[in-house]
Formats: structure tokens, sequence, C-alpha cells
DNA sequence: TCTATAAAACCGACTAGACGGTTTGTAAAC
DNA sequence: GTTTACAAACCGTCTAGTCGGTTTTATAGA
């Protein structure tokens, strides 16, 4: 076999490996041992291909990342025609698949943001023009962040399996959250429900500012 | 000093010593010695008062359960009078307090569910009783609970460091979440976008200025 | 109050195993 | 024949948990 194809094998099926078992028995049972026997590699063939752990992880981060990067450029041109706000549309549609998908690229992330904190950089940066561009063209930019957070809470809340919400509501909720037309015209309401008593409550649990 | 006493000042300078050391070197670095070094006792004394180190977290985790379970009901209790939906302003008003406080309850669970992600159970069960109580509240469920999974997107994202969100942004979009008149008239709005275009068209022009 | 005994809290050295990473050896590819 | 891919044994460190012993508190009889 041709060597940079045996080595391309060897390092997906050590990431493969790394990902089950991650999904398996939890990111904390994630070691070099387990990815050899989970891989059928040896460990020195692991140690051969990536040179320490945290190479590992930030391979298997990278490879999600392009992952759901093609889902997402390719959602983005699908939907920068018919959707008023594509990129929002794009980043509610790629968390749900994410959510979705088995092998979550999330799952990749809890593993790495335990031991390696510093990984976390990578999807953030990402993460901050993706939401730049959600601002940009958001009628209401700060709606169009909080559908978005909506949607990382789904995610991350059933990733850590403390989601108390079942499998249909999340896929509903996903739903409603893609759906433009049920999240206009939030503007300032305030003005025609003056007699509701909403504001006042909302008054009571107002922080005094300038705490933190 | 009292027996009783003495073992409870030792549990909670362990606990303490545990939140310091999460916060400080990351939940990796979490271990019994490190425990021991931090809080002053020996590792015996650790010991003695924990079996495992499970039953540290655990211990730990339902700590800070109880610390905001006091601040979610004093706080449930204001607002019965004066919200239509006091739970879900409940929640929202004490996630957004887990976000803020320093030693953050979230820090424990982070660090529980890594090594140990049965003890992930009793947070949620927890949660599955709120979400039941704001469901029943509320004249739009699921919007209900949309809000409540915006505020965990925000806690959990900023926890893990992936946020693209400024500070000023969070405490801005926490306080959007909790204000109720800005979340009213969502139900069926495709029939209402008919005979109120204006609407949608102010929205675009006015971004939401409110402070908290 | 003094004393004897039990029990609880605490100490710190120790163990067994797991872990990340290294070294040495071997066969295939180039 | 040199480099690359892999295997297998190995090393030092770290970690959860143990254990025998010491100090402090509780109980009880005189």
């Amino acid at each position: 076999m041709d060597n940079a194809t045996r080595s391309e094998r060897s390092r997906n099926a050590a990431l493969d490996a790394a990902i089950a078992i991650i999904a398996r028995d939890g990111p904390g049972r994630l070691t070099l041992d387990a990815i050899a026997r989970e891989s059928g590699l040896s460990k020195g063939g692991v140690m051969h291909q990536f040179r320490t752990k945290e190479a590992v992880l930030k391979a298997l981060l990278e490879r999600q990342m392009a992952h759901f990067e093609q889902f997402s450029s390719s959602t983005l041109a699908e939907l920068s025609k018919s959707s008023p706000n594509p990129h929002l549309a794009t980043q509610l549609a790629t968390v749900r698949e994410a959510a979705t998908s088995p092998n979550s690229a999330a799952l990749a992330l809890v593993a790495a943001m335990v031991e390696y904190p510093g990984l976390m950089s990578l999807p953030r940066e990402r993460e901050k023009e993706r939401m730049a561009a959600i601002k940009e063209e958001a009628a209401d930019p700060d709606l169009a962040m909080l559908r978005w957070a909506a949607a990382m809470g789904l995610l991350l809340s059933s990733l850590f399996g403390m989601s108390p919400l079942s499998k249909d509501e999340h896929q509903r909720l996903y739903g409603r959250l893609l759906d433009d037309a049920r999240w206009t015209g939030l503007g300032k309401p305030a003005a025609r429900l003056a007699d509701k008593p909403a504001r006042q409550a909302a008054a009571k649990v107002a922080r005094p500012r300038k705490r933190v």
C-alpha cells in the first residue's frame, strides 16, 4: 500500500476510535492506550501519527469542524437566495445537524476543552466571524443572537445529558427557531400592550447596573 | 470544638478548595491531593469526610444546587405576585445569576460530568420539574422553552469559553429574555402580518436600545 | 470534678494501577 | 540503503484509595 494513504488510513482510524470512545465511555475515558486498542493500531503507531495527545484532539477538532464547515457553506449557498437572513438560518440548521448527528463534533469539543482549553480558541474565532455575519444581516440583531443562543442551549444541554426536553420537543423547537415568520414583529411591542403587567414583572428581576 | 461542627468545617473547607481549584486550574486539575493541599487538611482528613472522589463531587454539586435553589425560591416568591409566568422568569433570573457569579455551580457541573456522568441525573431531574412548571403557566409553551434554551445557551457557551459574545451583549440579552413585553404576540404571526405590515418595517429600522 | 474508655477526626506514608510518552526493533515503501 | 509506518516493551509520574497510628472530643462511672 502507498505510504501516504497508509498514514491517512491510520490517522482516520485513530480519530474514529477516539470519537467512538468519547461517545461510548465519555471524554474522561479517552486515553492513548484506549485509542490504540479501539483502532487496532499499536500505541507506537498512534504516536507516530500524532506526537501528543493534544495533537490527536486538535486533529479531531479540525476534522469535525471541516465537516460542518462543508455542511454550513452548502446550506448557505442554498439559503442565500431565499432567506432574508441566510447566515442565521444556516447556523441554526448547522447546530441542529450537529445535535442530530450521532458522532457529533460537539463531543470532540467537550473532550478537548477539559484537558486542553486552549484548543477552544479555534472554534470560538470561527464562531465570531459567523456571529458578525448574522448581526450584519439582521433587522433585529439581538433577537438573531438569541435565536442562535437558543439553538446552542438545546445542543449543549442535550450534549451534557442535562436537557429536560424530549427528542420530539428538541426537533419541534429547532423547527420553530428556523421559521422566520414566527420571529417578526418583536421590535417594540410594549406600546400596544400597555395594559399588560408584564413590564413591571421584568423590572422586578432587573439587575442593578454595574455589577460583575 | 464540637465534633459535628468540626466535621462541617472540614467538609466545607474541602468543597471550597475544590471550587477554587476548578476555577483557577480547570476541572482536569482537581485531584484529591490538590484538595488536601488547598484546604489545609491532610489527604487522610479529606478521605475521612468523603469516601471517594465521586462523593466529593456529589457533595459539591448538591451544595451548589442548594444555593441556587434558595435563590430560585426566593425569586419565585417575589415574582409570583407580579409576573404572568413567574417560573420562567425565575429560571431566567437564576441562570443569569449562575452565569455572573464567579464561583459558579456550573463549574462544578462540568467537573462532575467528565469523570462521573451519572451525577448529572440530579440536576436533570430537578430541571424537569421546573420545565413542567414553566410549560404549565405559559401561554406559548414552546416559546417559553426557547427563552429558557437561549439562557442556557448563553450560560453554557460562555462557561466553555466558546461564546463569541461580549459580556455586555450577554447582559443585554439576559435582560431582553426577562422582559415579557418583548415576547408577546408571536403565537401565529402569519395571520397578523397581513393586517399590520408596518410592524416588520419598523423593526428593520428601530434597533432595540433597551438597557438593563 | 477527675479519670478511664470509646469514638470520631485527622495525619501522612504507602500501594496498585493507569497514564502520557519514549525507546528499541522490524518490515515495508521508496 | 535510507526513510517511513508500525509494533511491543518499557519508564517515570501521577492519582485514587488504603492503612496503621495519633490527636481530639464524647461518654460515663467514681
